[in-house]
DNA sequence: TTATCAATTGATAATGAATCTAAATTACGA
DNA sequence: TCGTAATTTAGATTCATTATCAATTGATAA
């Protein structure tokens, strides 16, 4: 589970710790993703930000949250559309509503398929994504 | 199993029995693709076509592939930069090299995980995607 | 055949995501 | 406090994709 960093210092420690340097951009979009269930995209995360931080550039928030990947601390998804950014690097899986395009964490299913040998090809890892209609869009 | 249209007339009958009209550059199109197992992007169809057919467009390219998906005969892949169309519609998995970019098909695991109920969601498809190494680039 | 007409094409403009650039600023160890 | 490399920023740039719209064309009916 990724948790939110109630202190700036609690936040800049682990910039710090991944050897980056803790400027105060870092620590407000640090703090903004983790803690974040929505898989916000870079442009989301900006807007959100610019508002109590107005020099804020979104190339900043890209340069970000790519040395946030680097460093583990964040895992970009493909999913369609723009890239989306999980604070949750544990390895679970995700499942995207076709209608309203809310994607939300799974537990990684214990069926996962062992990453078996694909005749030479050699599994890292292996990402599942289930799509089809949330509860709200399903109407029930 | 996706096999090469060996004639323009089953190409075109294909097309038509989808409710689409048989034009040239969509014959050229659908032949291209498939049978194709690399997954190409637009782009490269644009590119391995316009050769021997100078004055296709790739709004054309574009249009066809949406034309094609819409009508199951193609599946557009987002695995990350542009998309990629694949011919084979049967459910399959996919293998990604993260070195070279090379992109397998997978025979759908027997191991996938029934589409479970996930409170509330519910799973019309599942993906799954393996990353690693292929065969070349493990340097085995 | 030929006429008709909606579907399709193609050149280009427009949009959107992401990266690059280069100059100005800043965090932080010495 | 300083020096320096890392970082930030605005804007330009690239690349993928969609939109626009006049000109063309495939399919159908006459």
């Amino acid at each position: 589970m990724n948790r939110i960093f109630q202190s700036e210092q609690e936040a800049a420690a682990v910039l710090r710790d991944a050897g980056l340097k803790a400027t105060p951009q870092r620590l407000a979009i640090l703090r903004a993703l983790s803690g974040d269930v929505t898989h916000p995209t870079a442009q989301e995360l900006y807007e959100r930000l610019a508002t109590h931080f107005p020099a804020l550039s979104v190339a900043t928030v890209y340069n970000t949250l790519a040395a946030l990947t680097r460093v583990e601390r964040c895992r970009p998804l493909d999913l369609g559309g723009p890239a989306r950014f999980d604070p949750n690097v544990a390895p679970h899986d995700h499942a995207v509503c076709e209608r309203c395009g809310e994607i939300r964490d799974v537990k990684a299913a214990e069926t996962r398929p062992k990453p078996r040998a694909l005749t030479g090809f050699s599994v890292r890892r292996v990402e599942h994504i289930y799509r089809g209609l949330c509860a709200k869009c399903a109407g029930t």
